[in-house]
DNA sequence: ACTTACAAACAGTCTGGTCTGTTTTTTTGT
DNA sequence: ACAAAAAAACAGACCAGACTGTTTGTAAGT
């Protein structure tokens, strides 16, 4: 039976696979090694697809990352967005926020992404504007939250918002710190003081 | 006149000028171009001094990366303690860690060096511990100036402490943004709300 | 004289992009 | 229905350039 293991795939499968492999590996390798080790051959190596094979989807090693980009904040958006059910109160959506953040190494390569297209113009342009839409996204679900939150006025629900735009930025900087120090108990706690802050000021 | 520029300088001198010459270039590449395109052709370039000049200082790249790493967190500790004349109020003290961290670019490096430091071991230990000792500092210069300060129990004194780390942390996710969206006064608006809660709390 | 500082050429490795050839799927002509 | 042609996906060799570290040699200070 295990003969003819070779199914005929269509085109568009094997596409599909051989991208959504090269897209994996070139995140898993940007994770653990960083974003200017994350060569054509190791990801290749990595995600077991052939030179060509990646060349042929990716011709160029700006047009793979670029990619992954967009892979990070696609990924970044489903899983805040299917997460909860919708409508989380407010307390809970910062402890979202948290979650999203910590749980898979997403905003590992994010902040690598960043990094890199400080000093890439090219780059620069997508992370620029992937990033714009995503922290627009989350001000809206803050938005929401606060809407759903009892004991918010009008008045204060414009400052949710740049709340939780605070918020992410203190994430990415505890993330940065993370990769120095490895010690997520202790973050939590110093998250929680800020949680605090917020709490006391809604 | 100018025959004859070649002043006699002693060992020391020269070697401390090259020396200073490089870590200068080293800086400024990091911060214009990036931690891993400050490759030692560009930095002697830059430095004007010769390759063999380099050698003779820095046998190795890492050598001279560890060293810049160093003398990072070296200016921004001249530039944090030698700025007030010592022992501010909590007000200033805060604001005086934003003006630190935007007027010069060490802080660009030094998140170049962080992001660096993730996946490369020795330049870890380095980073680790020199921002360790760089944050224990500014956790104690916060102390400090709470002291100073009227109207903070004892109490609080030891919130302070959190309180500065956790604004350290935020500024680095600024300057994280800044590299991508170039907006200093939103940013500082921002800021000014992150203020503004921690006021509250003291 | 002897050590330190500087200069420049060289060797080996690695990377990204190109190029040529092979296999697999899809389309076309009859 | 089916063979031939075309297109898409894949495989791997090759090359020019860049980078680091080494080495050999020269100049300046002690």
């Amino acid at each position: 039976m295990s003969t003819d293991t070779k199914i005929r795939r269509s085109q568009q499968e094997r596409s599909a696979s051989t991208r959504h492999k090269l897209l994996d590996a070139t995140l898993e390798i940007i994770e653990s090694e960083g974003w200017h080790r994350a060569t054509m051959q190791r990801i290749c190596e990595h995600a077991g697809v052939s030179r060509g094979a990646q060349t042929h989807h990716f011709p160029t090693r700006e047009s793979l990352l670029i990619a992954s980009v967009k892979e990070i904040v696609k990924r970044y958006q489903t899983d805040l967005t299917e997460g909860p059910k919708r409508s989380l109160e407010l307390e809970a959506f910062f402890n979202f926020l948290w979650e999203a953040t910590f749980n898979d190494n997403l905003l590992v390569c994010w902040v690598e992404a960043m990094v890199a297209a400080r000093t890439d113009d090219s780059l620069k342009q997508v992370v620029a504007e992937t990033d714009l839409s995503s922290l627009r996204a989350m001000r809206l679900l803050g938005y929401e939250a606060s809407q759903v939150t009892q004991g918010i006025s009008g008045e204060q629900c414009s400052r949710v918002e740049d709340l939780v735009e605070l918020t992410v930025y203190l994430l990415r900087g505890l993330v940065l710190q993370q990769g120095v120090h490895y010690d997520l108990t202790e973050k939590r706690r110093l998250f929680e003081l800020w949680l605090s802050l917020v709490r006391e000021r809604l």
